[in-house]
DNA sequence: TTGAAAGCGGTACCAC
DNA sequence: GTGGTACCGCTTTCAA
């Protein structure tokens, strides 16, 4: 490897002045600049990227932590992160969790060794006191509604637009509304949201069997769709989590050659878009964008709303 | 930061003793060791990943080079070295290039300035001789059928099984296939191979008002479809080069109160599935985890080949 | 079993 | 304008 002090004695000047030539920042001679770019030249010479990293202490790579890139939540908001580094310095680093907390926690340590200038956590199984706790080695920014002020935030604003929904559908005169959430209701502050909507305009919760917890898939929107079918309930309405899983839902009631109830998606995908089926467009690829932009940005803590729609279709 | 001769002094002993410890190597006395232990933990210390690289000469960073994410090939693929390199020490950067040749010779140098250990094309407008060039500073695997013997590859037996297809197309007696590619024959070799298996079977080319070469999206099939619904073409069977686009295709027959032909799709996506269309399964996850385990592993030049399926339905 | 010292390859401050 | 030098923080060889 040829370095900076072997341009140097080539060209017969410093290593300093070399870096300067480097960097293009303070005041060379145009001859010396000349003859160490010839030297450079000559030795086939670049730079060390680690090198630099150490000396300035960063090295621009931002960890994005995720459990897998099976769903579109994640790849969405991913994909906005990794288009808005394309227009930025900085680089992106996948770190997969599964879910894992110990695997979390040693992404959080490699941020305290500098591996990482600063991390966004897409989705999180440690508590946000770790995250803060954290905090201290670089910026960290999570997707999702902290509910508290100390720690950086984007997140879709998806109380309103589930409270547009519901209030359209009581509009609809339609009551009877099964749920399928992604995860249960104590573990998922989106089921928190869902339900919390669900009651303040239909007064009520859900009757259990309308209520499905751990519908992520499909698959999974095939087979609560065959529940409901089988146990004749009276449904008027089923609410996804989004539109794979409401396409799911629609398969199911036409391979039992019924007519589906009115079944809402979420996430504007393909899917949904191909079945005509009503959706919640959460603007994802925005909501990535917006995390990076605040991860590698200079500002005070902050957090940003992203808003969502309700697409009637 | 508290760094190894902070510790050393603290300790009593060595900045290369405190090494030893870090790292569990080499002889360390236990009463020494335990001293040294204390020291870190009451200091609070972490080693600093950077000047380890530095020093080691590597960082276990590995970029994969892609033009974006929009595309199932390319995020499946992704799918797959990320899943790989959860199970290896191998981090993943990467790095959107928008079919952009100076943004990739970007990351070459990049490369060559130990940005990264070694480098994914998953795609790639760039030369392999290029490639090659850039070869010496790292390992670089591409993924797809190079057709030369000096690169690391892996690549999916496409042709076998483009063969398979059009076989059991003339078997049903179908002659009259319009062909759907994403790009055009000279600058694609998927399309290349698809053509040559075709003419392999029909022994003559697609006629050109049956030949589209610019469809990659759900909207693209849909288009391409309107067009040979207008133009009253005899189709039997439209070959597509994705289960989406085969969905848009479907679509506008539906659209316009026809009987689609038979559709195939490639890629064994959910719009496939939900629509019933016979389609080819190119496994790109496991493309993805042998590009991974390629460019981080340390034998020999080497080309993977992955076996893909027709699968009828 | 341990320490000194020379790397790894740059950056940046302070004189001249 | 340019050079000297300390420094970023860890690893590794060689001697003791």
């Amino acid at each position: 490897m040829t370095n900076i002090h072997d341009i140097a004695k080539k060209s017969g000047v410093s290593a300093s002045t070399v870096s300067r030539v480097l960097n293009g920042k303070n005041y060379v001679a145009n001859s010396t600049r000349l003859a160490v770019e010839a030297a450079m030249k000559e030795l086939n010479y670049v730079p060390n990227d680690i090198a630099r990293d150490l000396s300035h202490g960063r090295n621009y790579n931002v960890g994005v932590i995720l459990p897998h890139t099976k769903h579109p939540y994640f790849t969405q908001i991913l994909s906005g992160i990794i288009a808005s580094s394309f227009e930025s310095d900085y680089r992106v680093v996948i770190l997969p969790s599964q879910y894992n907390e110990s695997v979390e926690i040693d992404y959080l340590e490699q941020l305290r060794r500098k591996a990482f200038d600063a991390l966004i956590f897409i989705s999180h199984e440690i508590s946000l006191d770790k995250i803060t706790e954290y905090s201290q080695y670089g910026r960290i920014v999570v997707c999702e509604n902290p509910n508290r002020e100390d720690v950086f935030a984007v997140y879709s604003k998806r109380r309103t637009t589930y409270l547009e929904a519901f209030k359209w559908l009581k509009s609809q005169q339609i009551e009877q509304v099964a749920v399928l959430l992604s995860r249960d209701y104590a573990s998922s502050v989106t089921s928190q949201i869902t339900l919390d909507a669900y009651q303040s305009i239909f007064t009520k919760l859900p009757n259990n069997d309308l209520l499905f917890e751990t519908v992520t898939t499909f698959q999974d929107g095939y087979e609560a769709a065959q529940t409901i079918i089988k146990q004749q309930l009276n449904v008027q309405c089923i609410f996804t989590n989004g539109d794979d899983v409401a396409a799911g839902v629609v398969q199911a009631y036409q391979a039992h050659q019924k007519t589906p109830p009115l079944v809402i998606g979420q996430e504007n995908q393909l899917s949904g878009q191909l079945l005509n089926i009503p959706t919640i467009n959460h603007h994802f690829d925005k909501l990535g964008r917006q995390a990076l932009e605040l991860v590698t940005g200079a500002g005070e803590m902050q957090q940003v709303v992203i808003e969502s729609d309700f697409i009637i279709r």
